[in-house]
DNA sequence: CTGTTAGCGCATTCAT
DNA sequence: ATGAATGCGCTAACAG
């Protein structure tokens, strides 16, 4: 019922407890003789030992787990940069808790506080936080006590607070899909904005403006709708855009799943896409390219920016005890756009007369 | 860098570490006064303090946290499987540790390793089990040796081990999806396969052999054909299938993945689905709702079986020293066919000719 | 190269 | 109702 200890293999192999967790601990640099080790080796592996982690991290101070605090484990956004966290840490020896806190900002502090009893090593947050001034200080507060435990945490989209980030250039690629459509010959160019208070929304939201800015089109708020980055929520922003009749030949939906929602109303109300109305998305998750037409967005390397992350935990790891790893606090990861068949000049389509 | 423990919290209240524990441990029944056990909370709440799970499990031997081991991260009926588990491991004050497999049995291996090392409390197995011996004689010893350590593991897919667990309707599904196609008059009946080892892949070829059995067709191998449960591999399968040349009026994709590559691949063809092909797949993952045509499908209740492969484990938990609670070793959960757009009697589209 | 020892932070007897 | 003492399994000095 409680399993195998190192002592009890200490005592198969006829060797010291010391001399055992030597052969035994793989960080270990001591030296053994082969003819000792082979014995605790075998003692080992006939009483099926297995070390406890626990024991060893209460010792050492120090886990070999990262926590990674998803917005939505169904979202292929968040899973997917998931998968890169998770991958790179297995590389690295390491166990990642995956916590999908639904945009719920206590259930999300509630992780947080689990993954801190825990001791992980480090945490990850994985989504846009929140603009109000609460949840920055609550936020802030919660990494300075992760830190006195010893963790770090590092943002994976924008945080708004001073810790280590590695994100997508939001912002540029918002700017680059409006230049897209821009340069195919669309002014009246509607707008599928993220959840108002996410700074992920608010960065894409920016570079929408700064392409209209360019163009030297006026910024026109009614053509602007909230879509809280789901497939329903993009659905029924177009939807309310469409009824108020303000007319526009161009949808930019700041991410692909409210993009995927538009193509379902547009396809509903016998709107052709690209001949009647223009669509481009954003982020290029998997799914977009199989739909018809195959969607033009933008694409954040995901498993990249995961990976990435867990780097920079490892290396600020390393770094304890010494000064912090040279480097920028914030690596802005990239964007891409990529042109597939949603986009086209501007026909004359329903949705303008 | 280390924290606060609970003898400084003890130091700072005034009272004995004894006390402190008391009052901070949620389980302990031990009688505390309201003024001291005030105290106490005041100084653990101005020290920040966070109790060690370490310390605690290493102490209890036991921790609340849940290792789920899937297949493919990315793939819809994985996360939203693991969602399932998150969501009722972290209501019941459990974190859940969530690898990804890749569908490498080694890789799988190693994270039952790790998750052994920190003496998780129980393991899920999110997806189906191989059939060769040697795979299962492994797994099997395996989880005798997590059981050694005092953890419970659960298949949520079938394993072919002695193992508890709660699992769809595969088969079932399967017949009633084939039933569907027959009672719109198809008679042939393409099948695509999911990887040939695995255990779900078995039982849903069986279900369709069913089907086919019941309406007195035979089963034509030329119409099967394996596409590994992923878009590309589904893509790949319709391909030899149709280059074949063996006419079919139907495809019975046994995952909704690979129901989206033969999508892709009709529409690349240019044949209308369902009046040159009727289609049908198998999960009802969310976005095939969103498809052109909308996906008639097999619905498997993901999260539902997520949550009750927790409340399984949760009820073996508490079961130990005691007998284990009663009920079957594996539940089957049943499964719905969920009619949509893509099917239809069989028409003379040029698949036939 | 091997062995002895101390102590990580906590829950839990056993006293009081 | 509170406190003192013990040990969970392990690693890392320290001795030899």
């Amino acid at each position: 019922m409680s399993g195998t200890s190192l002592t009890e293999v200490a005592k198969a192999g006829g060797v010291s407890l010391a001399t055992a967790s030597r052969v035994l601990n793989p960080h270990n640099e001591h030296p053994v003789s082969d003819e000792v080790r082979a014995r605790v080796l075998a003692a080992a592996a006939s009483l099926n030992y297995s070390v406890n982690a626990l024991a060893r991290g209460l010792k050492v101070k120090r886990t070999r787990v990262f926590a990674a605090i998803v917005h939505d484990f169904r979202d292929p956004f968040f899973n997917t940069v998931a998968r890169g966290v998770t991958n790179a840490a297995e590389a690295a020896g390491y166990l990642t808790v995956v916590c999908d806190s639904s945009r719920d900002p206590d259930k999300e502090r509630r992780y947080v506080q689990l993954a801190q009893e825990q001791r992980v090593a480090g945490v990850l947050f994985v989504g846009g936080g929140l603009t109000s001034r609460s949840y920055r200080e609550a936020m802030r507060q919660q990494i300075a006590t992760l830190q006195s435990y010893g963790a770090h945490a590092i943002a994976l989209e924008p945080r708004g607070s001073r810790m280590p980030a590695e994100i997508p250039d939001n912002r540029g690629g918002a700017r680059r899909a409006t230049d897209h459509l821009v340069e195919l010959g669309h002014e009246r160019i509607a707008f599928i904005d993220g959840p108002e208070q996410v700074l992920t929304s608010r960065e894409r939201r920016r570079g929408y403006q700064d392409g209209l800015e360019a163009a030297g089109i006026a910024l026109d708020e009614r053509l602007v709708a909230s879509g809280g980055f789901t497939e329903e929520g993009g659905r029924a922003a177009l939807v309310r855009l469409l009824d108020a009749g303000v007319p526009f030949t161009a949808i930019f939906a700041s991410n692909d799943a409210m993009a995927i929602g538009c193509m379902v109303e547009l396809r509903a109300r016998g709107l052709a896409i690209p001949h009647d109305m223009s669509l481009v998305g954003f982020d290029d998750i998997q799914t977009v390219r199989w739909f018809d037409p195959p969607l033009t967005t933008v694409r954040v390397p995901m498993e990249e920016i995961g990976a990435a992350g867990v780097a920079r935990l490892l290396a600020l790891l390393d770094a304890d005890g010494g000064e912090p790893p040279g480097g920028r606090l914030v690596n802005v990861h990239p964007t891409e756009l990529v042109v597939r068949a949603s986009t086209a000049p501007p026909g004359r389509g329903k949705a303008r007369s």
